[in-house]
RNA sequence: GUGAUCGUAGCUCAAUUGGUUAGAGCGUCGGACUGUGGCUCCGAAGGCUGUGGGUUCAAGUCCCAUCGGUCACCCCA
């Protein structure tokens, strides 16, 4: 019995899926790059108080979900739940305002929330997201939710859906809350008793609530769509007619409200259809007052975040990715103890010359190394021995067809690349 | 934080109504006439049955607790 395990809601990424993941990654900083995306790498951990400053200490994330701890010089430190608020940070940090407008970044790395586990949801998950930072042009906001959609094509995911919705912005959403607060306070008996807490803490929530009565009270709710103001609807607009233009499918979702306080004008959300409940595969909006917040000046902006692992579940079941299990070139077989430094040698100079290759360290006997060569899926074996040596000629096996050739040993790298190269792609080649 | 469900070798699973030293397949390792894989055959290693209590003459099988997995709620990627 094992008497360690990861800890948990955290798992081990084993080589069969490590391999599907980095293709992600891969593919993911292509499209962001030709989009004009430059990575950026943050701290796992920031200051508590960036996490409850931006995310709004009414949120489930900061109430309930953040891995919060003191280091040993007293600090309040967090390991980050997300990872806009540090991006912005950063750019805050290290005066970006003064660079180029609109800053474009993309990251990639663990995220931390403490939550119950399940399907499509850990406690320690990885996020692929971008930030454009400096720009309010409703064309940005299209350009975002396009490259979320085109980069989920291009890992070969279908039957998406897109949601989409405007939060209002600081002049017309105060107005809106009142009147959200009025409707609700004069439905409060029909609501659970957790909408009843949140008609004060956090009223845009009480769109969220799976208990029918309260659905049933939110649909006729006023909704923030209906209120924007001239500002925001046009903004709004504009984004959809860009989307149009890509003809891009989306549904507009009134209640559409993103878990994050500091989402103004455009939110979205993409689900699949291939996951459980936690079917939200990515999400994101703008954040006009997030730069402020922070102390920069004011600085519009707008990101996603994409849940890797649930992408990768989609991509999975989608059949989209198939593994390109790495065939390795050469297995050098050592017939006898003598020839084991000449099959050192050997290995190294196949190295070199860029041709995968590997060797037995187990002792095994030559029949052992050529099953152990066939399990591991080697495309041809050298023999090296002591008769190799005084003959100065070795046989290649291919390994497919069981045939057998027979090069002067002083020519056996080139006759390798020469082989190899007509042949098969390698393990050095990638696919696409 | 709430609820449901599950927890036997590395993996997938067995183990009559609680009853002798917990089994199989796959995988791993070794062998089947001395320098050659894939098929077949033989053999070996590998489990204090998640952990801790309890009931019983007797528990993998029943009860409780705890930890963990899975799924759902809350919420989100």
């Amino acid at each position: 019995m094992l008497q360690f395990k990861a800890p948990k809601g955290t798992t081990d990424i084993l080589p069969d899926v490590a391999r599907r993941w980095q293709y992600l990654e891969r593919k993911a900083a292509e499209l962001f790059s030709l989009y004009g995306y430059e990575p950026i790498i943050t701290p796992v951990f920031e200051h508590t108080e960036i996490f409850q400053r931006s995310i709004g200490m009414s949120t489930d994330i900061v109430q309930k979900e953040m891995y919060t701890f003191m280091d040993k010089g007293g600090r309040s430190l967090t390991l980050r739940p997300e990872g806009t608020a540090p991006v912005i940070r950063a750019y805050v940090e290290h005066n970006m305002n003064l660079l180029p407008q609109p800053v474009k970044l993309y990251y990639t790395g663990p995220m931390f929330r403490y939550e119950r586990p399940q399907a499509g949801r850990y406690r320690q998950f990885w996020q692929l997201g971008i930030e454009a930072i400096g720009s309010d042009d409703p064309a940005i906001d299209a350009e975002t939710i396009l490259l979320m959609i085109n980069y989920f094509k291009s890992v070969g995911l279908k039957e998406l859906t897109l949601y989409i919705n405007s939060m209002g912005c600081d002049k017309d959403r105060p107005a809106y809350i009142r009147l959200l607060k009025d409707y609700a306070g004069e439905n409060r008996e029909k609501l659970c008793k957790d909408c009843r807490k949140r008609i004060d803490l956090n009223p845009l929530r009480l769109f969220d609530c799976k208990e029918e009565s309260c659905q049933l009270v939110m649909q006729d709710a006023p909704k923030m769509i209906d209120y924007l103001d001239e500002a925001c609807k046009e903004h709004f607009n504009k984004v959809r007619q860009y989307l149009d233009m890509q003809s891009i499918v989306y549904i507009i979702k009134p209640e559409l409200v993103r878990g994050l306080d500091y989402y103004t004008k455009t939110a979205f959300e993409v689900v699949s259809p291939l996951l459980g409940a936690q079917n939200a595969i990515g999400g994101g909006g703008r954040y006009n007052k997030l730069v402020e917040e922070f102390g920069g000046p004011p600085t519009p902006g707008i990101g996603f975040a994409i849940g890797t692992e649930r992408l990768s579940i989609a991509v999975d079941k989608e059949g989209a990715f198939v593994s390109t299990d790495s065939k390795m070139d050469v297995f050098i077989a050592i017939a006898d103890e003598a020839a084991k430094s000449a099959a050192i040698n050997l290995l190294f100079a196949l190295r070199e010359a860029k041709i995968s290759a590997d060797i037995d360290y187990m002792g095994r006997s030559l029949k052992g190394q050529l099953k152990y060569a066939d399990k591991r899926g080697f495309k041809y074996t050298v023999f090296l021995g002591s008769r190799e040596l005084e003959s100065g000629k070795v046989a290649i096996k291919n390994m497919e067809t069981g045939e057998q050739i027979e090069v002067p040993l002083n020519e056996l790298v080139d006759k390798l690349l020469e082989i190899i190269k007509q042949n098969q792609p390698s393990i050095s080649q990638t696919i696409d």
